[in-house]
DNA sequence: TGCTGGCACTCAGCTCCAAAGAGTGCCAAG
DNA sequence: CTTGGCACTCTTTGGAGCTGAGTGCCAGCA
């Protein structure tokens, strides 16, 4: 019996603990719902199907698992999932292979937006899920150049070069028109005045620059703040990208098998915004997993995530991980997730160094 | 009894052409297959439900229409919407509704880039099927200026605009360590000399130049056309891109209701490079309908496409169009599907003109 | 000759039922 | 506390039977 109540619930039993993690493990290799004789079969308990299924009793009324019809086996809940995240899990460590799949490949890429993109691809062959990377706003972004670009009548083509090598560009349309010369003046003014703010500061620097006495006098000034505030006022487009790879994998899930599962599925995984204010909230460091109605996101689609900050240690970056159904290979995922996200780091802290040079 | 073999197929009698127009725009609009019965009921026939039956036997033989089981009615092959679709249909004009929401959204975008994303957006929408908008490789596109501009240790970011306002950007790695002027003495010497030229042309006779004699002892000119070959010659970011907008709407059609069905269907609508290849290769003008067998693309998925070309009369350009099931509305589509052509192409010489001044 | 009503036939789809199989919960005995 | 046994529940599967929609064909009629 458990002597357990439900709310302190990271004691339980020892050996119901075993039992859990085995029908998790079971279940995540099968998908069917795991009944007593099947954990006796196992070999891991030295125990009846009887003495199984009272286990099994005391597991579901403390909300651990669930059975889908009266006689039927056992399924874990979300909150099951979470323990067995949490207390039960045992990683298993990345194989040679797709720890050298994953160096290679990133070895030959050098250009940082390249690299995001792979490490999604990668993530998603090797898990056989939905490979996410998502890069976070450019507010702060510290500016390294900023260069501008005639290209049309009063349309200039800008590139921003952060410190940490990502490479922000923007069309953007002008008031009047300005010649190459001025245009490039203008940059070099930019530059050479707010190298080395995030866009947040230039900003703000550039509107109090606007509202000076000076700038009533000083044509290059004014001129260069009203383009200034153009290029960094909008939402960039590179801001907020998010790279989402391989839909198809989840198509071929058995949890999507039916049609309705599966439209559901894919169209939560069109609502980028939805997602991204989902990744934006996750502010723990290291590997953090989201199991089903744990998320308004995953909530209603029996889909869960795994996922990590990456970026250099001083300026957090993005998040980069997978999602897939609920019931997915988490021991197997984990250890996957938390080496790409240190690749993606270790990879920005290079180029960083590289720049600092 | 019909007269006609299946070969000279286009002059059917004229009542069997009655009657498969009214099976395929009955079908197309039901979904479900045609009885004697209802072509009877819909007042169109002065003949009993038998008559029609011996025509129906006729299409059949023919090969323009089949029947699932014995004992249901008649749905049309894809012979039988092609005969529709080149003898039989009638295109419905647009709607005000329609051609207001096309051009106040147009009108008020300039960027090339985003006209283009805007208008496979509005041709998802207004069709609701999968919107398709190829820009075909930029190969022909005629230069107008080139811009280098440094942004990492041996890393430069490469703008090519072109006289149709297309605009691609491109990051190079190059051999050695450019400094910004010495990058902007290479850019002015490239654009003076090659402007006006294709992407083809420019990397012609840069080869030839950088063989000839005098590229031995004039250094800008050989590091131009090393760096210039580099630009030009690997694949462009732009190139080939094609704009799909729109895959959910496809996942409700009941004809991808059953899992398999709707499987495939996203599973081809994410090969890209076969999409762009069977679009590369229709070659007439005008509005083209490609349906299901007809193409190893949409082969296999019961998919059909509706699309034309668009560009300059000079320089043909690209491909717009939609995708969907070939049980589609035709008549309604083909129109919106020319007309986004026409506005696309407006677009494009309007900017040619813009810079042409 | 062409059209039509009638009729037999076919077939998918639905409902109903029975049997099988998988599992559970509970109890009494070890 | 464990366990074998047993009754019970519920899903799944398959078959039988019925219904309705539709067809093809034929004979009679204009």
């Amino acid at each position: 019996m458990a002597q357990k109540n439900p709310t302190s619930a990271d004691q339980l039993e020892s050996r119901s603990r075993e039992v859990l993690r085995e029908i998790v493990i079971q279940y995540i290799s099968e998908g069917d719902p795991i009944s007593s004789r099947s954990l006796a079969r196992s070999g891991r308990f030295a125990l009846s199907p009887a003495s199984l299924r009272n286990v099994m009793a005391d597991l579901e009324d403390l909300g651990y698992v669930f059975q889908p019809h009266t006689s039927a086996g056992r399924i874990p809940t979300d909150r099951g999932y979470r323990f067995f995240i949490d207390h039960l899990m045992k990683s298993r460590k990345l194989t040679l292979h797709e720890r050298g799949v994953i160096d290679e490949n990133v070895s030959r890429t050098s250009e940082l937006d390249e690299v995001m993109h792979l490490c999604s691809r990668l993530l998603s062959k090797l898990s056989d899920q939905v490979g996410l990377v998502f890069m976070p706003t450019l507010e702060h972004l510290t500016m390294r150049s900023l260069d501008l670009v005639p290209v049309a009548d009063r349309r200039v083509m800008c590139i921003i070069v952060g410190t940490n090598g990502v490479v922000a560009d923007k069309m953007i349309q002008t008031e009047q028109n300005f010649s190459r010369d001025e245009l490039g003046r203008i940059a070099r003014y930019i530059t050479s005045e707010f190298a080395g703010l995030t866009l947040d500061e230039v900003r703000l620097r550039m509107q109090s620059l606007l509202d000076e006495e000076r700038a009533r006098y000083d044509e290059l000034l004014r001129s260069s703040m009203i383009l200034g505030l153009e290029v960094v006022g909008g939402v960039l487009p590179h801001e907020h990208e998010l790279f989402v790879e391989g839909t198809n994998s989840i198509l071929s899930k058995p949890e999507f098998a039916n049609a309705d599962a599966m439209r559901k599925t894919m169209l939560a995984l069109q609502e980028k915004e939805k997602l991204v204010k989902i990744l934006n909230q996750l502010n723990e460091d290291g590997l953090r997993i989201v199991v089903g109605s744990e998320s308004q996101f995953t909530h209603d689609y029996n889909l869960s995530m795994v996922v990590t900050k990456y970026g250099s240690a001083s300026r957090p970056h993005g998040v980069v991980g997978i999602i897939g159904p609920t019931r997915m290979e988490y021991g197997r995922i984990s250890p996957l997730v938390a080496y790409l996200g240190q690749v993606l780091s270790r990879k920005i802290e290079e180029t960083e160094e590289e720049r600092g040079s």
